[in-house]
DNA sequence: ATTTTTTATACTGTATACAAAATGCTTGCA
DNA sequence: TGCAAGCATTTTGTATACAGTATAAAAAAT
């Protein structure tokens, strides 16, 4: 793969100390791939060349097309192969939906089971993403914006719920990371953070829910114009 | 698989007309022996001996134990293999928390978009299953019981939600399947479809949504004890 | 008797080889 | 020139073979 060395022997080894097979490591590369836009939606994947690309069998490769069909980033067409799936603007206005609900019930578990070292972790990433909003660092800020609703969910302690909701971000990366809303809208965002941040530190379930309920609606309104 | 043949010839053809995929038929194979229990919590799963089993050689049970692996419902530990995943009794109460919720989304969203004819189908299958309940036929109440819920999450007519609905349906399913209530409870819990049913017929999203979290509150209830 | 080392075995991880299916192209014909 | 049929090529699907690793058992040493 991409860390690989040759030795004096000329085998090949993984530089990486991490037991993780190589089919999991693929997962997690062409996972990035897809999110990142290197594989386009509607994109045919074809094993040999893409084994080829990545130094690997198809074997392996191939394993980790399934993993990835069954999370739903790759479809599997019977005979033809795999193709990087591409979701409509219904679709991922559906995950939203989704995601929206699955952030309001983790934000109100979290308001009675958080711990303070948490919800205080939550704040100084906040602080930071406001820095970066204040630089102008879209980039970064959206890179912490993640974090942070990452952060929230981690913080309901419930497992599944954490699962599910990171399998639907994964989907949603993708469209997110092109939405480039302008200074206005930028600026409400990062007051509706505000907001919530502050009812999480409350442990105010209801008003955190109810600022997470219009934050994540007006992120689709956000992102609905590129869809 | 299980429906080979041996022709004359003595190759093997799969009896199926479906264009499905090997591996993708080795997946439901799976999956319903998981959830069935042929195959229990915790319990190592030899490739070459289950690959003898069904007829079928370790690459495409491979890829569909990977498959399986991203569903959560086996485990892949590295250089051992795949264990059939075990859940803990917080597992299964988180799982059935973030359920709730997303059967609550579910009917909510359903009051608004369901046809007459999708709320008139569960309406018999509502009838279907009091039916079944009369006559104590377990295993049917229990069957059409599954299809009812996971109707209500078809009619809000969201394939996200639909499908992380069923990722955690078929993890506890193992779980529900063993509940046997006692007969007070099983009354209980007939009365609240009905109410449920009615909500919905009613197009109340706000009594469907508390009737729905009541119900799967006392699900709960119900299944703990046998965890 | 217990612990450690060695050795054998069994299983997983990966690669390669072969078979079947689909696609595209060429050639023949109207 | 347009169309169709057949052939060639490409690609997926499956099986098998080989290499590496972990586990368990047996032997040796303390």
């Amino acid at each position: 793969m991409a860390s690989e060395m040759v030795e004096a022997n000329g085998r090949r080894t993984v530089a990486t100390i991490s037991r993780q097979s190589l089919h999991g490591e693929i997962v997690t590369r062409l996972r990035d791939m897809i999110i990142e836009g290197d594989l386009q939606p509607g994109e045919r994947i074809y094993e040999t060349q893409l084994g080829e690309e990545l130094g690997v069998s198809r074997t392996p490769l191939r394993e980790a097309l399934k993993f990835l069909a069954s999370e739903g980033l790759v479809e599997l067409v019977p005979s033809r192969g795999a193709v990087v799936k591409r979701f409509s603007a219904k679709d991922v206005e559906d995950m939203l939906i989704v995601l929206r609900s699955l952030e309001m019930l983790a934000g109100r578990i979290a308001c009675a089971v958080a711990s303070d070292e948490g919800i205080a972790r939550l704040r100084s990433l906040h602080d930071a993403m406001v820095k970066h909003y204040k630089a102008a660092e879209r980039l970064e800020y959206y890179k912490v914006n993640q974090q942070i609703h990452t952060g929230i969910v981690a913080l309901a302690n419930n497992a599944p719920l954490a699962e599910v909701h990171g399998l639907l971000q994964s989907r949603v990366k993708r469209i997110r990371f092109i939405g480039h809303e302008g200074a206005e809208r930028w600026a409400g965002a990062v007051a509706e953070h505000e907001g919530i941040i502050a009812a999480l530190e409350a442990r105010d379930a209801e008003t955190l829910a109810r600022e997470l309920d219009t934050h994540l609606a007006n992120g689709w309104e956000r992102v609905k114009s590129v869809v």
